[in-house]
DNA sequence: ATGAAAGCGCTAACAA
DNA sequence: TTGTTAGCGCTTTCAT
């Protein structure tokens, strides 16, 4: 009894070779399109390739060179604006070689550990790090072991690239614009953040720095209001629910994030306040639901698209010369004045 | 002068093997717990990693074996109803030695082709299909390459596995609701399938017969009335608009994913419709944003969270044993009634 | 229980 | 321009 045919061995370099009567050096040559190969040569392999279906395993050429993939860690898929970011990555690798693999960390940083040593393990060519947890130690560690870009966290230039929004100024326009509607008491709802160093470096901590500053800025340092939960819906819920139960409620609240919003507009349909009439609400990120027609949030435009294009392009500049300093791109973020926000109801105290 | 320590070359198993003294052999069975180690071995081996601080290279592990990698395909990871699917993975995978790693097709065929076999390529350990727009022949193929599971889609086990929702059960709930209610002109928007195949196999088309059927079991086969875009928010938003135009207007719109029927709402908001009072709303998925407060949604419960979990279990069946009988679980969807259904306006026609 | 050695599919020196 | 050869880091027979 014969063995099946359909043995389905992967096709390899040397079944190439072989087919087309030439050396597996060749056809490497020809497939990676390294100069030192005739036009005659590169016909008869390329032909060979396409009769065989052969396909470069990415994970042999690993052991050598490339593996022409990109891990990008999320913190969580679930917040969409995270999924502009990733347009404006694709957008920018479309047409090269590049294959994008993500992961989510799921918001907790033994998970991005986890994750990003996975993709180390696996070779990776370059990791993207949007908003990543771990310390800066851990970063440079990790930018010291691969082309590295991080998104959305600020501090110095430690060894890699960052992409990022000034969220210190879009905390301030929020802040401005809510005062300029006559509001005095505008509550904050954060991202809580106990060390010291991401309190500098992340993005939650420049927010609601920028909110106090801001606050200061009009006057209105004596009101200033945070109410520390996480930047998901839930934290939303939790904080608004917080701020709802005080004998001085706010006329206004500031979200840390368009996905804490949300949460605020739950809690506050479920208190049966009205938006803008009874409490206005702000968020940060313009999500793409942020202009969906019953919510119309007001929020803070960060080009995501944007950001995430730069980073790729920064991360394949870092990958063709490891060497090259590191920068630091900044983006100004702006207002997006919606139907969330209004001026204060009447009769205030 | 010496060159520099700091040669981060990676620590690789012969430098551990070296360190406790032993051949790389026994390293190599410590660290994947394989039998024919002693305990004083073991010690050994296990206190050198942990000094040198040594992973294996999944790479190259990959030659030879396992890469503990598992790939899965979206077509689109701006629809939350995916986060619920891979919340069930991950859920299920937590505790394994496996890694998960994501991309999106970005609801291109030559997308999801490309992803598909750029993992195959990462000599992935199996692949997760979510909702793949691929002809069965390919999918077959792939699944002939690597263990395989599909997420929703329906038709045959043929050669992988499959977990989906009874999607003609779902829209026959819809259906059945809007009907109690009092609807007569029930219009459906649902994504554009010209593939006789895929009008089988895929969800979308699987809940437009599910809706034809309802409609004309409950009498109304004269009022099928269908729009064709596409399963986003996009889609949801310009079939609306092609019903807002005409002169019989629906008195509810059921759109075959609560993506679209955002975009329904969009395009309601937009005209100055209210819901449900001027017309009635259903979606299907039931995305954790259809009980936002001021959306609170009627839809299908499709349980993404369990239909991911089982098919992360049938993958690592699969991968245990690729000659396993193929199987096919389908989960049956529930209906959930919230806000943006109500019985229709009076003074009809 | 332990280790030597071959080899997975590919790339990169180096020769021819 | 082309081919030979030696690895990349790991797993796996097969001896011992």
């Amino acid at each position: 009894m014969p063995r099946p045919t359909t043995s389905s061995r992967r096709v390899t370099i040397v079944d190439v070779a072989r087919h087309a009567g030439v050396s597996t050096t060749a056809v490497s040559k020809v497939v990676r399109k390294a100069s030192g190969t005739s036009a005659q040569m590169r016909s008869r392999v390329l032909a060979a390739v396409e009769q065989l279906g052969y396909r470069p395993s990415a994970t042999a050429r690993a052991l050598r060179g490339r593996t022409y993939t990109l891990g990008v860690v999320l913190p969580d898929i679930r917040n969409p604006f995270f999924a502009d970011i990733l347009d404006g990555v694709t957008e920018h690798l479309s047409g090269t070689e590049y294959q994008l693999l993500m992961s989510s960390s799921h918001d907790d940083e033994t998970g991005e550990q986890r994750v990003t040593d996975a993709m180390i393990d696996r070779s990776m060519d370059g990791l993207l790090l949007v908003a990543p947890i771990a310390s800066r130690v851990r970063l440079q560690r990790v930018a010291h072991t691969v082309p590295t870009v991080v998104i959305g966290r600020h501090g110095p230039a430690a060894g890699y690239d960052i992409v990022a929004d000034d969220d210190f100024i879009g905390a301030g326009l929020v802040v401005a614009h809510l005062a300029g509607l006559g509001h005095r008491h505008i509550a904050h709802i954060e991202h809580d953040e106990a060390d010291p160093i991401r309190r500098v470096e992340m993005p939650n901590a420049r927010r609601a720095d920028g909110y106090r500053h801001a606050m200061r800025a009009h006057g209105l340092g004596d009101r200033i209001d945070i109410v520390s939960t996480t930047y998901n819906r839930e934290g939303g819920y939790r904080g608004t629910r917080l701020l709802l139960e005080r004998r001085d409620r706010p006329t206004a609240i500031f979200a840390g994030a368009d996905i804490v919003a949300i949460g605020v507009l739950d809690a506050l349909t479920e208190a049966g306040l009205t938006v803008p009439g009874d409490i206005s609400v702000a968020g940060y990120d313009d999500i793409s639901f942020a202009r969906f027609g019953p919510v119309s949030l007001t929020t803070v435009d960060q080009a995501g698209h944007q950001i995430g294009a730069t980073a790729a392009r920064l991360l394949l500049d870092r990958i063709a010369d490891p060497a090259r300093p590191t920068s630091q791109v900044t983006f100004s973020p702006t207002l997006v004045t919606r139907r969330t926000t209004a001026a204060p109801p009447r009769s205030p105290r």
